[in-house]
Parts: C-alpha cells; sequence; structure tokens
RNA sequence: GGCUCCGUAGCUCAAUUGGCAGAGCAGUUGACUCUUAAUCAAUAGGUUGCAGGUUCGAGUCCUGCCGGAGUCACCA
C-alpha cells in the first residue's frame, strides 16, 4: 500500500485495531435497512398527525453516514445522511447495550463513518424528528476523515453552512469527496441527470429511435477537430475517437429508420476553456423528410421541454444573464446579424483578399491566410455571438466551411444551416442535411483544397459514407448540441468542469520521497 | 502554447518593509442524561507545491519545474 496516512487518518486506523481488537467488524457484508431516513421522518409524521398518543410506534433500522455527532456523556446526538437527507439518532447510556454506547462515547464510532440504526421515530424537546436508538452498528469506517462543514437549519427551513471544500481543484480530482460534502454540488448532477432525462423523453415522444454508433472509427468525421488517435493491436489497426456521430447517424436514414438520435461522448484532441472539455456529452439527431426550418422548430421545443423538466420554469439564468427559453426565438440570418453589427455585407466581398481587406478597415482584429469562410465566421464570434444573450438562431452560413449542409436556392454562398445562442455561448448546430452523393463528394474534395492534408480542420473523404449516400437519402434536417453547455445553463454553472463529474485534468503530482 | 494570478496544518484562511510560521473549524484529553454551528477547560498539530539562488536572515525577493485558475491563441 502507498498510502502514508497522515496525523488524522493515524488516528482513525488506530480506533478501526481498536473496534477490530473487541471483535467489531469494521467492514460488515450484511446490512437490514427498512426506512430511508426520509421515509422514517414521512412515516413518523403521518402517525403524529394522526394521534399523539401512537407517535412512539412507529419502529425503523435506518442507515447513512454520521454527518454531524455531538456526544453529550450519556446522551448523544448525531445526524446521519443517506441519499434522501438527513434525520437524527438519539442515544441513552441505558437504552442500548453498554458495550456498544461506549464505541460511540469513546468516539471510535466517529464522523464520517457509515452505521445502521434500529430504534423507534420519537421527536425531541428541541422538536426534531429523530430515532431513539436501541441498537447501533457500523457499517463502514471513514479510515479519512471529510473536509469539515457544520450545517444550521435555520428558522426559515434554509440551511446555512459553515466552513467549506471550495479548492477547485481538490473538488475535481476528488469529486466524491465534493459530493459527499457539498449540497450543492449534488444537486447539479440530479440535474444533469434530468435534462438528459427529459432529452430523451422528449425525443423518445417525438418517434425518434435511440440508437448507438462507434466510437472507435477508422476514419473520424462530421466536424472539423482534431481527433484523437489510437491502436487495435490484434488488428493492426489505427483507429481514431470520434469527434461527431453525424456521418454513422445519417447513414441509418438510408437503412430506412426515419428519425434517431444518439446521446453520448465525443472526443476532441483541442485546448480547454470554460466550454470545451476533452471529451464531451454530444446529442444529435437526423429526422427525415424534415428541413432546418422544421429542425429549428423542434430545437426551440426541446430545450423548452427540458427546462420545464428540469427548472419547472423556461426563465434561466446564466454568468448573470436571465433569459427565456420559451418559443419562439429570435432568428437572423448571419449576413443580416453580421451587417448589423459590423457594416460589412460579406457578399460583397466574394474572394478572401477583399474580405481581409473590409474586415481591416472596420478595425476588426483577424487572422490572415484562413479560408473566405472561416473568417466570416470569425466576424461572427467576434462580433455578433458575445451580444447574444437571448436564445438566438443565425442562419444560413457559408458553404465552403459546411461541407455536409444543402446550399439555399440560387444561393451560391450560403447553405441551410443554422446555430443556436445562449447566453453568449453557442450552443448546437444543425442543417438541411446534404443527400446528393454528387455533391456531397465534391464537397469532400473542395474540403481538401480549402484545408491541406495534415490541417486542423482536415475532413477526410468517407468513401463508404459517399456509397451509402449513392443508394438513396431521405431529404432530412439534422442536429447536433453540446448538452454540458445546456446543462451549465440550467444549473448556472460558469464552467463545463462543473457539470462533469470528472473532468481531464493534468495527472497529480506524485509527492517526492526522500530516497533512502 | 503565450501572458497574468494562485499554491501556508485535514478544511477555510492570516503572517506589516525580508526579521520567532498563526487563527477558526476537526483532532486529542477531561466535564456534561434532550443537543443541534452544542458548550466549557486543557492540549497537540507545519518538507509554507518541488528544486536551486540572493541574503546575517526567505512563506515573503530571483530562476527553473509541477499543479490549478483566468485570459489570449485555438476550437462548428
Amino acid at each position: 500500500m502507498t498510502w502514508e496516512p497522515n496525523r488524522l487518518e493515524a488516528e482513525r486506523l488506530e480506533k478501526t485495531q481498536a473496534l477490530e481488537t473487541r471483535g467489531i467488524d469494521c467492514f460488515p457484508p450484511r446490512v437490514e435497512r427498512t426506512h430511508t431516513t426520509a421515509e422514517a421522518i414521512a412515516a413518523f409524521e403521518a402517525v403524529e398527525a394522526d394521534s399523539s398518543e401512537a407517535a412512539e410506534s412507529v419502529e425503523v433500522t435506518v442507515c447513512g453516514r454520521i454527518r454531524r455527532l455531538n456526544i453529550k456523556g450519556k446522551v448523544s446526538f448525531m445526524h446521519i445522511e443517506d441519499e434522501t437527507g438527513r434525520v437524527q439518532l438519539f442515544l441513552r447510556v441505558n437504552e442500548m447495550d453498554d458495550a456498544v454506547y461506549d464505541v460511540v462515547r469513546e468516539k471510535l464510532i466517529e464522523m464520517d463513518d457509515f452505521v445502521q440504526a434500529t430504534g423507534v421515530m420519537m421527536r425531541t424537546q428541541a422538536g426534531e424528528v429523530s430515532v431513539r436508538v436501541f441498537e447501533l452498528k457500523l457499517l463502514a469506517k471513514a479510515l479519512s476523515p471529510l473536509p469539515v462543514i457544520k450545517q444550521q437549519k435555520l428558522d426559515d427551513g434554509t440551511i446555512k453552512e459553515y466552513g467549506e471544500f471550495s479548492d477547485v481543484e481538490s473538488r475535481y480530482r476528488q469529486r466524491y469527496a465534493d459530493l459527499a460534502v457539498n449540497h450543492d454540488t449534488r444537486q447539479v448532477f440530479l440535474k444533469r441527470a434530468k435534462v438528459i432525462s427529459a432529452l430523451r423523453t422528449f425525443l423518445d415522444e417525438h418517434g425518434f429511435l435511440e440508437v448507438e454508433t462507434p466510437i472507435l472509427q477508422p476514419i473520424y468525421g462530421g466536424a472539423a477537430a482534431r481527433p484523437f488517435v489510437t491502436h487495435h493491436n490484434q488488428l493492426d489497426q489505427d483507429l481514431f475517437l470520434r469527434i461527431s456521430f453525424e456521418l454513422y447517424l445519417k447513414r441509418l436514414l438510408v437503412g430506412g429508420f426515419d428519425a434517431v438520435y444518439e446521446i453520448g461522448r465525443d472526443f476532441r484532441n483541442e485546448g480547454v476553456s470554460f466550454k470545451h472539455n476533452t471529451e464531451f456529452t454530444m446529442l444529435e439527431f437526423y429526422k427525415a423528410y424534415i428541413d432546418y426550418r422544421d429542425v429549428m422548430a423542434l430545437t426551440e421545443q426541446m430545450v423548452a421541454f427540458v427546462a420545464e423538466q428540469v427548472n419547472g420554469s423556461t426563465i434561466a439564468h446564466f454568468r448573470g444573464h436571465t433569459f427565456n427559453l420559451a418559443p419562439p426565438w429570435k432568428r437572423i440570418t448571419m449576413r443580416s446579424a453580421i451587417q448589423e453589427a459590423t457594416g460589412i455585407d460579406y457578399v460583397a466581398y466574394p474572394d478572401v483578399a477583399s474580405l481581409e481587406t473590409a474586415v481591416a478597415q472596420a478595425g476588426i482584429e483577424h487572422k490572415s491566410g484562413q479560408p473566405w469562410g472561416k473568417l466570416v465566421e470569425h466576424l461572427l464570434g467576434e462580433c455578433v455571438e458575445p451580444t447574444l444573450i437571448e436564445p438566438t438562431i443565425i442562419y444560413d452560413y457559408p458553404r465552403d466551411i459546411s461541407p455536409f449542409a444543402k446550399r439555399v436556392d440560387y444561393d451560391d454562398v450560403h447553405v441551410e444551416r443554422f446555430e443556436f445562442y445562449i447566453a453568449g455561448m453557442e450552443m448546437g448546430n444543425a442543417f438541411t442535411e446534404l443527400n446528393d452523393p454528387r455533391d456531397q463528394e465534391a464537397r469532400f474534395l473542395d474540403m481538401g483544397e480549402t484545408f491541406k492534408a495534415g490541417d486542423e480542420d482536415e475532413t477526410p473523404l468517407d468513401e463508404d459514407y459517399l456509397r451509402a449516400m449513392r443508394y438513396g437519402m431521405p431529404p432530412n434536417g439534422g442536429f447536433g448540441m453540446g448538452v454540458d453547455r445546456l446543462v451549465m445553463l440550467l444549473t448556472d454553472q460558469d464552467s463545463i468542469r462543473d457539470v462533469i463529474l470528472y473532468p481531464h485534468l493534468r495527472p497529480e503530482p506524485k509527492r517526492e520521497q526522500a530516497s533512502p
């Protein structure tokens, strides 16, 4: 064992051994539980409301972690906590086995240990519903103490906390301790689960089929991002961790599934930020016989539905902004949005050189030498995106950076694509999907021209995808959204790391050992 | 990857111009048969992230490294 106990841990180890010397199993295999803490309290209150006579007739066995301990000599109180909440245990020396009470009084059973308590429900003189304990059993010893946080329940029912476990690095590296101690952290991840559940409910009810596609892919695609590379030993095959689901999902439309979705993990070998994690949860759906205007409507309904399910309201708060997710959202073309913000009508500058000149004249910083569409997108990101607080759909994107979207009728510049923004953050991306295999092949080849091999945004040509499309792909609308970002919005968390249980971090530095 | 800031006891934080490393919580010992941030008394606890350097003297100043945060670059 490489564990080097600190002072507090050494004391707990000694206590563990002392308990074992007394024949007490500190990690017994068997547990009995008749009530959660919430059920025990509810059962008592139901009986109490009926008749105060029978109040002490509710017998319970509850289990949980000791989160508060007050040994007052011959009587002791503790709060134990399970997932449903806390309940107070009331222990009195004459009401239980002396040997067991001694173990409590000597603090061999202590804060953070798991225990099982059997007794009857009662109300203390101070009025708190409690278990009058006759039997107490240690369920699991905590060899390391959790960070100390004390709670005070105020008269209005709110809980005030004293002390904190707030060091972000420690909270991320030891999420278990964060969850065990910080009530708010647990709430965030409960809501995250509700978000994902609500997304599934919405899509299932709208006739979508949930599917799973490969995470390890021989050819990556569907997005402009750098992939992770790995290797299959037996097959001697290089594989990529997927950067999107797009191409695999659309193949299923060829196969006859008319509406599919997947919620899963994407991996992008890029920088991290408050809204980028190395691996993140993506939702993509594709539906036959609809176009991007239908997808816009679905998007609005879906996001509003999730907000209602999770928060009971379409009003949300994020980074000091308040906004309403209820439809309809503002919709504006990319061309108009950029023109309003910068005065530049990029259509009037159909080549990179003239557009760069116009951008420079407007005094907007930019990197030269990038493709025309990237420069247009840069204008959006710099001048428009931060102002989009209320949910906003920006639609009709440049063709040369959108290899999977169908072009707008009688328009050589734009494709039927939209992105939606909330609170200044890009949330998702959707289009009327390209289904002409000849056009798709040309787009792949164009992308090969626009981005040379080895470029970060290289989009490899996927022959099998073209083969699938040649069998005939129904016209369809597709959608992708960063689920983590939606969770950020609905829980008002500033960083994506606060909505991912185990965010990606560098390896923990090992403490140097003094060499002998 | 660039720049800025941060790293002190288990947790949260102090430490004046470079001058004896400190507090609260929890821990340990004791008192207490209805407490609830329990209280009271006593007590212990440190590789100041790591490695060097400057100095009579470094938590403090300098260099490098490790880790984190922010920001820029990058990022559908």
